[in-house]
DNA sequence: GTGAAAGCGCTAACAG
DNA sequence: CTGTTAGCGCTTTCAC
């Protein structure tokens, strides 16, 4: 049984370019031409062609196209989480364009993991992609050799703070650190918390950390107190984290936390246990997520053009210029929890 | 210039498996079996394939293996939305699953939109992908027909009301919009109102919308009080939704929001308008959020177990098993807002 | 246990 | 404008 229909559907074996040249009466090469519309045929032929593959329900063999041309339209991305908004977003701008220029994005998580991303490089390395867009700039030696000898273009996204192996589109996080420190400072607060999740693998988190903690030493402050927890951030995580600071540190007049995520449970903390913000106690975050945006007394927080991150790499991955490192800043956010 | 590194790196051109067999001084079948654990070969040939293949930094090159044995490992993976984290939620349980069966994902977002469905799905299934993961039931007939005939396993995503393809992995919207009713009524609320986005688009909000108004129906209650947001939804619409909603409905005692997202909304509404949970206002959402759960009132909810249909589905997808409904449930969450 | 040969479905020169 | 001829890099019989 092989019939055919008229909405593009078929029911039989796969059907082939051969198929549809032989159905359309015409060569091989010709019926690929027609389909992708390069090279010359007439009105004619082409009517013929795209008469066939419809009715035939022709579906392109794009992996035959890849090896033959020697040209994938898959580009890998890798992100180290899924469960933070964070990386989603990224992938967001980074899929629209991608889209928009004829890529499929073909993405793989890493979990933070160093070796994790070594190997799902590797494996994605395997489908020839156009290009390659990772998160951040450390990698293991392996890994950063197997990019740099891909021949594609690789776009490293979300940090600035390093060398970079082709393109770098991103911001400074240690920056980020010392600007929320100054902001702190400024607003006037000297006895300083920090609650933080693990920041072993969250190397971007250690590099505002570092930074945070420097600059309040260059004032002459240091951090009061700190808690980190030993998980991936998370609101309960920031919520706990606060509770268990502020009982050994009652004395804390404002917290600066890994992440939104944290700050929103920090946030939520002192609402359930009334104490007053900011006046009691600052909190100050990082990310300018929407729920900080729009929560009560709105999140004061460094904002992150997270999909724009995603854009700009993906545009130039898809470019032929050469190398660079696109700084696109982030904005401080002033809001009423400081 | 074509430089060996012990690391598994090389310089030059692509070393393709032809080079790991000449290297190797055996053929270039021996050098695949053993490249891929497949057939027999003796330890010693064993040895000099893998060290010809490490000290060339060969990569293998997967578009030309599946197209030699006809059978991919690439998974689409199609979902609505990027901006939402119930989609990564999913992706992330299908990503984990199909990683650990040597399945690639390959991601499309549709943007709710049935035509970009249908062309995403199109795209997706030019590389010939092992299986197909879409969200929901509703689909164009030309993309039923082209996943009918694409011969390759296609597991629904969220949904059970209706017919599926082939696998069908979710719950029941339409018995979570009556379960949130018959919750809301037996707590004695009478005056209730909704707070929606644009439903047209996401037929998992209006099933749920549609069920909920049927229960109250039959009790003989009616919505009192309607606002739906033109827009996706957020945060920030769920409050302004909510303002405007108790601006010309100011008896409601309770309302039923499309998502946890606007929920939210509607619970900062009320934080910052003094509005007492649940004692002067009810609040009921949908999906069970983090930040939904670590409120200082945890939100009433339904718990929808996103992850696991992602692992589900992707177990099944990659299963040879036959054809199957699995309803996996959702949890109601009694939490402190109604 | 191993190698030679024949494709997988398509694209890319070339002639015509 | 169109058809024929070679492969792309790998897997897979099938003899040896």
């Amino acid at each position: 049984m092989q019939s055919e229909a008229e909405d593009g559907t078929q029911t039989g074996a796969m059907i082939t370019l051969t198929d549809v040249a032989r159905a359309a009466g015409v060569g091989e090469s010709t019926a690929s031409r027609v389909l992708r519309g390069h090279g010359s045929f007439s009105t004619k032929t082409r009517e013929s062609v795209l008469t066939a593959a419809r009715s035939l329900g022709y579906v392109p063999n794009r992996i035959a196209g890849t090896l033959a041309s020697m040209g994938s339209k898959l580009v890998g991305v890798v992100i180290p989480s899924l469960s933070n908004i964070v990386f989603p977003d990224v992938l967001r701008g980074a899929n629209t364009v991608l889209v928009g220029a004829g890529f499929q994005p073909v993405v793989a998580v890493t979990d933070y993991d160093p070796e994790r991303e070594e190997s799902v490089i590797e494996s994605l390395l395997s489908w020839r992609p156009a290009g390659m867009m990772v998160a951040g700039l450390e990698h293991t030696e392996r890994t950063g050799a197997m990019l740099r000898n891909a021949r594609i273009r690789v776009a490293e996204l979300l940090d600035t703070d390093g060398e970079g192996i082709d393109i770098v589109v991103g911001f400074s996080n240690r920056k980020a650190g010392r600007v929320s420190a100054q902001h702190l400072m400024s607003r006037g607060y000297r006895c300083i918390g920090y609650v933080g999740h693990d920041l072993s693998l969250d190397l971007r988190a250690a590099k505002r950390f570092a930074a945070f903690r420097a600059a309040l030493g260059e004032a002459g402050l240091s951090i009061i107190g700190e808690e980190i927890i030993r998980a991936a951030s998370s609101i309960e995580a920031g919520r706990d984290g606060l509770a268990r600071l502020l009982e050994r540190c009652p004395d804390l007049d404002a917290v600066y936390f890994s992440n939104d995520d944290m700050a929103i449970g920090g946030y939520f903390h002192c609402l359930a246990h009334g104490i007053t913000i900011p006046d009691r106690l600052a909190i100050f975050g990082y990310n300018g997520l929407d729920v900080a945006r729009s929560a009560p007394q709105p999140l004061s927080t460094i904002l992150t053009p997270r999909v724009t991150v995603g854009e700009i790499g993906a545009r130039l991955v898809c470019s032929d210029g050469p190398s660079a490192v696109v700084d696109i800043g982030f904005e401080l956010i002033e809001g009423a929890t400081t």
